[in-house]
DNA sequence: ATTCGTTGCTAACACGTGTTAGTTGTTTTA
DNA sequence: TAAAACAACTAACACGTGTTAGCAACGAAT
């Protein structure tokens, strides 16, 4: 009997969470199987039900633990005492390096959550509708502050959070650049839009 | 007996792909049923076999009448007497009015190809690296000639192509801005992330 | 060494899936 | 109006799905 490895704080639990974010990232929620997350893990599927609840459940953990990420942070920043445009690069630079270095588990979050089921849908949905408020809200005093240009600051944010998400296909790509350089352009171009001359 | 409706020019396997394009977009095309889509249509499942040969030539059929449409807008404007960044805003406008007018098929196939399956799966595949390669080098041309900044093409083209994406959240959005402005906006902010001072 | 909780296994169920066969009804054509 | 083509139906199959029940083997603690 294989039993799945554990290293030091990490529970069987996490290891499942992990590979269950690399398959539905590769394969998308629906059409990865809990038989192709039980060989990935190297156990029999019903063997993974000592340590979850549901297929759902993993899709849970996933998403609300990146939704966190990010309502922390902008709680931090919102904190900051300094100007809109520094807020907004920053809060590129954490998604840009939380994508860089959790790809599996936030493009997941991202793509997958349509399949969560209520009530976690509704929350999800609330969460991140509150977030781009808030993300937008900066822009908005940018622009009053006449840093940024007089644009619209929902498709200013829907704009740089999709962008940002296209980081995956960096990640896929052959020739990649350097994440240093990956980032350094995105801000350029990104907040490059931004300024107001 | 209920049969499909048609209006003229319009074949009942027509109404089935404009149907299943709206259905994929909602639901992804693993979560959602040929029952499903029988029911959007107004039939029974056994009936649309009829008119298709089966639920993945659906996909095919959407996600290649796409890539042709964005193929032949790009052959037309690398032909075109304009400078670069003249070029690039064509370009996006038109993946903007492409988003915008016909919403369900270009997100179906922007999220959605990985389902296809070989060959047409690499086919899809091969013709998406080489339009974003000729999409880089209309921006590589706008470097050389010091129109737009020195920057990483493949990675500006990356975050253009995500961020028209992003119009997805546009159409869902409870009070959304005309398409007018909001392709406005979007060309403000990604052209204005190029141009050179 | 025995006990006990944990973690794995096999077997199976109930259900939803895409699709086919065969038939009946409806249009179009001759 | 009869024949041919089309498009709908019912029934069913073979298969993959998430999940549960019941049992066996393992590791840690007494």
């Amino acid at each position: 009997m294989a039993r799945i490895k554990t290293e030091k704080n990490i529970s069987r639990k996490d290891v499942i969470v992990t590979k269950a974010a690399i398959l539905f990232r590769e394969k998308g929620f629906k059409a990865a199987s809990m038989r192709d997350l039980a060989e990935a893990v190297g156990v029999e599927a019903a063997s993974l039900y000592n340590h979850i609840k549901s297929k759902t459940e993993l899709l849970h953990e996933l998403c609300f633990s990146v939704a966190n990420r990010f309502l922390h942070k902008i709680d931090e920043i919102e904190a900051e005492p300094i100007n809109s445009i520094e807020k907004v690069e920053k809060l590129l630079r954490f998604h840009i390096n939380e994508m860089i270095n959790h790809y599996e588990e936030v493009y997941v979050s991202d793509r997958e959550w349509k399949h969560l089921a209520d009530p976690y849908l509704s929350n999800f949905q609330n969460q991140r509708r509150i977030y781009r408020k808030r993300f937008a809200a900066i822009i908005e005093n940018g622009i009053r502050n006449k840093e940024i240009k007089k644009i619209d600051a929902p498709t200013a944010v829907l704009i740089m959070l999709h962008a940002i998400s296209g980081i995956e296909s960096w990640h896929r790509s052959t020739q990649k650049i350097s994440a240093e350089a990956l980032e350094e352009n995105m801000i350029t171009i990104l907040v490059g839009g931004l300024i107001n001359k």
